[in-house]
DNA sequence: AAAAATAACGCAATCGGTTGCGTAAAATTT
DNA sequence: AAATTTTACGCAACCGATTGCGTTATTTTT
C-alpha cells in the first residue's frame, strides 16, 4: 500500500465531512492573492472591474460563502444584535423579537436572543454571555428583579451601543424606546371616569419598574384632576400580574366594603382575569364594573366583553430599537449620552368599558 | 511637543473605548505563555494546581472575558444554535423558541433566531445566513410554501447537526422532532363523533405540509371508522388558517344546503374565529356546533364557549431539539442518519365541544 | 520625454484563542 | 546513579477574512 493510499483511505473517512471554501482557495485557484479576492467581493474600487467579476462569478459558481465569524473577529465586532428580555412566550416578548429580527435581517445582521424570566441572576448572566460573543450592539427590557444596572456598563465601556425598551432604568447613557405610560395611565383612567365611575381600582406592578410606576401616576393624577378620591386600598400592588395572581386580588378587592365600579389593570392578562373571575361572581362588565387593561394582546379581543386596552407598538419598538443600533454602528464614537425615543400609543375602547347607558357627552 | 505627548493626546481621544482584556495580556503580565493562560483557564490537566488557581484568580480579577468569536474560528464552529421558524410572535413559535433559549443557555449556547413569515424566499436567505455565522446546529420549522429543501444540504455537508421540528420534510437524514398529527387528528374528530356530531367539518391547510396533511388524514379515517360519509365540501383547504380566513371559510361553510354540526380546525385562530362566528348568526356551541381546535394557545381558554383543543408541546419540542444539537454536538459524525423523536400530545376538552346532554356511554 | 499621478494588485500583520508538538526540569523507577 | 517517565509549560502554526502599506505597470500631466 502506497502513501497515496493511505492518504485516500483517510481522505475517504472523512469525506462526509466537505470542506469549505475560502478566499485563500480561490486565490490560490484564481491565481491571485486572497487580498484581491477580499476586496473583489466587496466590490473595492481598487480592483479592476474585469478582476471583479471573473472573481464574483467563480465565487458565485462554487458556492463560496463568506465566514463571518473571522471577519468579526478581525474588526473586533460583528454584525449581531443581542436582545435580553424578560420572557419570550409573552405577546411582548415575542412581538418585540419579531421586529428586531425583520429590521436586523433586512441589514444583514443576526439577532441573538436570551430570557431573564424575570430574574436579575439571569440577566446578569445572559448579559455576560451577549458581551463574550462580542454583540455589535444589546436591546435589553429589564427583569422584574432589576434594581441595579452596572452589568450593562461593560457595553458601554466598548462603545456597544446598548438600547433600553419599555422597561428601561432611570439613570444610564443609553438609548431608551418607550412609551409614554405616564399619559398612557392617566388617558385610561380619564377614560373610565368618563364612563361614569367614580371607584376606580388600579392592578399595579413593582414600582420600581418604569412602566408601573409611570401608569400608577399616571392612574393618580387623573383622579386628582377629577377629583375623585385616590384610595390606596383600591391599587392592588402585584408581583407578576399573572391570572392567578389577577384573578386572588379580584377577589379580595371585592370582598371589600365597598368594592371599586372600574378597574385600571396595568395589564390585559390581569385585566381579562378579572373580567372572568367578575363575570362569574355575577357582576355585570362594564355595568356593575368597567375594565381597561393594557398592551392589546390577543386574549383582548376574544375575551367577552372584548377588552378595552392601551395599544402597545411591541414590534414597531423593536424595529426602532434595532435601527438606533444600526445608526450608531454607521458612525464610530458618536457622541450620544442619552437618547429617549417616545413611541406612540392609544387607547383602544372596547365593549369592557363602554357604557352606552351612560353617554357622559 | 514630545512624541510622547502625541501618543498620549491620541490615546486620550480613544480612551472611551477601554481595551479588552486578552489572553495574551494576561500572559505578559504574569509571565506565562498564552496557551498556559489558556489552558489553565479551562483546567486543563497539564497546567499544575497552583498556576491554574493564580491564573484563574487574575483573570476574575481584572474582569477578563473570552472572547468566543476567536475561539469560534479556531475551533471552526461555534456555540450557537440557528432557529429559522415561520413567525416569532404566533404561539408555537414563541413557545417553541422559549423552549430552544432555555436548553441552549444551559449548556453555554447562543441562539440566534430568524422568521422565513412563511415566505420560501426568506427561508433560503436566512439559511443562507445562519450558515454563514457558522451555527453549530440548526433547528427548524419549514415555511408553508418549502416544498424543496436543497438549502438544509449545505449544513450535512458540514456535519452541522440539522433538526426539524413540527413543520417537517418527508425525506431529509436529520433529526425530526414531531407530535402524531395523524393519531391527533383521528381523537380530535372521533371525539367530536363522540359526543353525537354526524357531520363534522374539517379545516385544512396546505397539504403539502406534513401536520395539515396528516391531521386532515386522521380526520378522514375516523369518519370512516364510524361509517361517517367523507364529504369533500366540508373539507376546506385554508391557506393561513387566520382568524379573518377562518371567519370568511365559517361564513362560506354556512351558506352550504346542509351545514355541519361540527368541526374540527387545525389551529385555534381558525377556530376560535369559527366561534365567534357562529355565535354572532344565532349558533349555539357546543349544541348546534361542536367545535375543537388545535395547539392550545392562549385564546382558547379566554374565549366563551372555552375551545377544546389538542395540547401541543411547543415548549418541550424546542428543549428536545436543543438536546438533540448538543447531543450530536458531543460526539462528532455520529452515524446517525434520521431520527425521528415523537412527542407526546393529548385531547383537551373544554365547553366547546363537550354536549352535556349528550353523555355518549 | 521626463515627472507625476493613478490603477491594480500583493505582502504580511492582525484579530484572540486553541492545540500539536517539543523541551527542560522534576519525580519515579530500576 | 542511571534510565525512564511524568509534570509543567512554551513555541508557533492555525482558523479565515481584513487592511495599511508598498510595489509595479500604466496613464496622465507638464
Amino acid at each position: 500500500m502506497s502513501v497515496e493510499n493511505v492518504i485516500f483511505a483517510i481522505q475517504f473517512l472523512r469525506m462526509k465531512k466537505k470542506k469549505t471554501l475560502t478566499i485563500h482557495d480561490l486565490a490560490r485557484e484564481l491565481n491571485y492573492s486572497a487580498s484581491t479576492i477580499s476586496r473583489a467581493l466587496k466590490n473595492h474600487k481598487s480592483i479592476s472591474k474585469k478582476t471583479t467579476q471573473l472573481i464574483q462569478k467563480a465565487a458565485k459558481e462554487q458556492g463560496y460563502r463568506p465566514n463571518s465569524i473571522a471577519a468579526s473577529l478581525r474588526k473586533n465586532k460583528s454584525k449581531t444584535i443581542g436582545v435580553l428580555v424578560p420572557k419570550i412566550s409573552r405577546p411582548f416578548g415575542s412581538n418585540l423579537i419579531s421586529g428586531i429580527e425583520t429590521e436586523a435581517r433586512k441589514k444583514g445582521y443576526n439577532v441573538i436572543i436570551s430570557q431573564s424570566n424575570d430574574s436579575i441572576t439571569n440577566e446578569i448572566a445572559n448579559a455576560k454571555a451577549l458581551f463574550d460573543s462580542r454583540v455589535g450592539g444589546i436591546i435589553a427590557s429589564l427583569s422584574m428583579e432589576t434594581q441595579n444596572t452596572d452589568h450593562f456598563n461593560q457595553f458601554v465601556d466598548q462603545d456597544i451601543p446598548v438600547v433600553f425598551v419599555d422597561r428601561v432604568p432611570k439613570d444610564f447613557p443609553s438609548y431608551h424606546v418607550i412609551i409614554d405610560n405616564y399619559t398612557a395611565g392617566y388617558r385610561a383612567t380619564e377614560h373610565l371616569i368618563e364612563q361614569g365611575c367614580k371607584r376606580i381600582a388600579h392592578f399595579a406592578g413593582s414600582q420600581h419598574i418604569n412602566v408601573y410606576s409611570e401608569r400608577r401616576r399616571g392612574y393618580v393624577d387623573a383622579l386628582k384632576k377629577y377629583n375623585l378620591p385616590v384610595d390606596e386600598e383600591l391599587i392592588i400592588y402585584m408581583n407578576s400580574l399573572s391570572f392567578e395572581e389577577g384573578q386572588q386580588c379580584t377577589e379580595a378587592l371585592y370582598n371589600l366594603a365597598s368594592p371599586p365600579d372600574g378597574i385600571f389593570s396595568s395589564n390585559d392578562t390581569a385585566a381579562v382575569s378579572a373580567i372572568i373571575y367578575l363575570k362569574k361572581s355575577g357582576y355585570k362588565i362594564p355595568e356593575d364594573v368597567a375594565i381597561i387593561g393594557f398592551n392589546d394582546d390577543p386574549i383582548s379581543s376574544i375575551v367577552e366583553p372584548a377588552l378595552s386596552t392601551v395599544y402597545h407598538p411591541a414590534q414597531k419598538m423593536g424595529e426602532l430599537s434595532t435601527r438606533r443600533i444600526l445608526e450608531h454602528s454607521g458612525n464610530e464614537g458618536a457622541e450620544i449620552a442619552k437618547e429617549i425615543s417616545v413611541m406612540d400609543t392609544h387607547l383602544i375602547v372596547r365593549a369592557s368599558s363602554l357604557r352606552k347607558s351612560t353617554p357622559i357627552q
